[in-house]
DNA sequence: GTAGCATTTAAACGCTCGTTTTACCTACGA
DNA sequence: TCGTAGGTAAAACGAGCGTTTAAATGCTAC
């Protein structure tokens, strides 16, 4: 299934996701990623020049759409008339559900990229500052006209909240299992809703 | 410093505790552990019989003690007149606080307790779950009874979210830095009271 | 058709891994 | 004092690791 359509670089892409998703970056070892990819064990030095570089390279094919795809959603929903705080946390929140649904694999990316957090790696860290670092400020922007009591710093600590919510909910760190008849799409949809009105209470708080 | 006071399973506990923190349990070997402990390498497998045993033991220290403090704290907490939200998620939150304060790397641990959960490891959860379901379930009643109009499912929904939201903010994954002049202590104080207010209004979401 | 480049292949490199073995120390009860 | 059990020590085990090499193959442009 993964060996005619798709070139030995993306193939390498896709099984390095799945195992690092699985095994984790120290645990999934290039030899079962090029035996899932069904390519030679050196074709992953050979296009990417190491495990390390391969690594920043499953982030960075993810990382870009999914930064394009919340501002995008953001901007749509400042459009509308009177925008809540359920729109603007649907518009951060959506696109990570949305990208864990793709086809293809990203539903193993949101457990890479809670992974990265846990590891606490400063490289990375820095990637991903430097990266989305934008669209937290943008995202924090339109939170804080939208509550216009509440002390920028005690908004700082919420949004931090919901992104750790969001980021163990979308990558299904918690105990609560899909039921039989659940399909996955409907689990996490679920799961975005809980996630919504949970978060949008917990800025709302006093 | 570690050589002499403790003995030498408690010395492999404490660096595998800090190295595992560090670096993951795949990626710290038991060669950095025996090194940092000042043992010898076939310590660990003598005392522990192998690296997956000695990781249970990791955990086993730390959550045999901090479970019992929940339990203990809930007590407490259900003896006062009129108990609210904010005293169960005190209850709740504050001893993994205290823990994460501890000196002796409680704080590191807190650490490997994130890690576990983005490991998503099955044996690892059946261990948690087997040890520790049993506080879940107190808890979890406890609340109910304060959120009787709740549906049963959504507060089971709404418990993960804050857990999650506890691990991440305890782990120190989130952006907000300590600012110079806060006191450690005093960051993770203000990190519980931020999140317990954040919980207590998510939990009260219509 | 063939030269030239990109890619794939199989094999090997040196190294580290978790674990086991075997010998040695040390303290304590008989 | 000696025997013995509990702990430590150094060395080695086979296996798997990331990476490199060099030969074989595929593909495109001439």
């Amino acid at each position: 299934m993964n060996s005619q359509h798709f070139s030995t670089k993306e193939r390498i892409l896709g099984a390095a996701e799945q195992l690092f998703a699985r095994l984790g970056f120290a645990g999934a070892s290039l030899r079962q990623v090029t035996a899932a990819a069904n390519v030679n064990l050196a074709a992953v030095n050979y296009h990417f020049g190491s495990k390390e570089n391969l690594i920043n390279e499953v982030f960075r094919r993810r990382l870009d759409e999914l930064n394009a795809h919340r501002l995008q959603a953001l901007e749509e929903a400042l459009k509308r008339p009177a925008p809540d705080l359920e729109d603007l946390l649907g518009a951060f929140i959506n696109p990570a559900l949305d990208l864990s649904l793709d086809r293809g694999g990203g539903g193993a990316f949101v457990r890479v990229l809670a992974r990265a957090y846990a590891e606490h790696n400063d490289a990375l860290r820095k990637f991903l500052s430097d990266n989305y670092g934008h669209v937290m400020k943008r995202f924090h922007a339109a939170f804080a006209q939208r509550l216009p009591d509440l002390d920028k710093e005690e908004l700082y600590w919420r949004l931090d909240i919901v992104a750790g919510a969001l980021t163990y909910a979308m990558a299904d760190f918690g105990v609560i299992k899909r039921k039989t008849g659940v399909t996955e799409q409907q689990h996490r949809e679920r799961s975005a809703e809980h996630l919504i009105r949970f978060a949008a209470a917990g800025l709302r708080a006093p």
